[in-house]
DNA sequence: GAAAAAACTTAAGGTATCTTAAGAAGCGAA
DNA sequence: TTCGCTTCTTAAGATACCTTAAGTTTTTTC
């Protein structure tokens, strides 16, 4: 809970008064190894911080083949940012890998708290833009990289998560089968 | 500029006050076919909506390939988000692929507008959360599909763009050699 | 309207990545 | 500790896409 609070105020300075109200909207909520925080179909309606754990979101393609879209352990957001912000249903699994516990924030009390305390409104356009930044970077990557340049940089890029999930799933972020990471793996050692 | 105002429209209501305050910080700007708005290592400190014309924003990867990263005619905005959200300098060229009229806002103002008037907060906001929809649609489809597919996909999506641009710049766009790409348009015909 | 420049096509040979299939290794549950 | 499930590896054959290079067509310029 400290933790949470220290991440909201790298950003933004809130006051005793704005915490208090952001406080009282926090819902805490625990899942399982495995367990789905959104499938396909749902909507996806709070803004969720990983206070522990480990969790991913991935869509299945035509061909029922899984592509990674995040990965995130302590101190990220996840979600299914496209369905928050448009409101429309949800092509994503949003799971958990590891047993994790989430600080969510619903869309609604989040609404009305960026009347009460700009500062959080402040603080989600800058989480908002890091997620553009983000996924723009992914789309320069995988046009100018191929499979492993875009395999070191996620090591670089994401040195704490990659020792925490299985291989497939950083292969099917990286958008190769997992054989062909494997090859890699053993041509470049 | 009675466009410009019905694109704004579309999203937001602007009173007639509001509509004031907006039109004093608007700039004009033409550019010849050709001609860049922006370069790598420049800033980009406005929002830009196309009057009239054609623009495309694209890089040089390490071997120097173009890749093509958005495109636009009228009633479209373009920029360099990136480096406008970010503050960060530019590696992109933004240019006018045809002879083209721009109306600018420059981000000074428009954070001062943004207090005033509100509602122009909330219109960018909808076309930030819009650009990164976008992009991460992109993304998915880059996992998902093939190159002809994505061909396909495009000039769906861009129906009234495809014939003004040069095809070598669609392929820029989806990720494939101009070679490629003719190569599959006789495939399939 | 001719010359120059830009864009498009074709084709051969090459490379990155995929598919399939099988076995090996690691790991959680009883 | 062992069984069963999940993950990782290996390898052969297939395919999507690239590179190079040359020729053709279209567009621009003077």
């Amino acid at each position: 809970m400290q933790l949470f609070i220290n991440h909201i105020n790298k950003d933004v300075t809130l006051d005793e008064v704005g915490l208090k109200k952001l406080s009282s909207i926090l819902v805490f909520k625990e899942l399982n190894k495995k367990e789905f925080l959104i499938k396909p179909g749902e909507a996806a309606n709070t803004m969720n911080f990983i206070v522990q754990g480990c969790m991913r979101s991935y869509y299945l393609d035509k061909n029922a083949q899984e592509h990674t879209l995040q990965l995130g352990i302590e101190q990220w957001w996840i979600n299914d940012l496209y369905s928050y912000l448009s409101r429309k249903k949800s092509r994503m699994y949003v799971q958990a890998l590891e047993k994790t516990l989430l600080i969510q924030i619903p869309r609604i009390e989040l609404e009305k708290l960026y009347i009460e305390v700009p500062e959080m409104s402040h603080f989600f356009r800058i989480k908002i833009q890091n997620a553009y930044v983000a996924v723009q970077e992914r789309v320069i990557d995988s046009m100018s990289d191929d499979a492993y340049e875009r395999y070191e940089n996620f090591r670089k890029a994401y040195r704490d998560i990659e020792q925490r999930v299985p291989q497939y799933i950083i292969a099917s972020y990286l958008g190769v089968t997992p054989e062909f990471l494997s090859y890699l793996r053993k041509k470049h050692s």
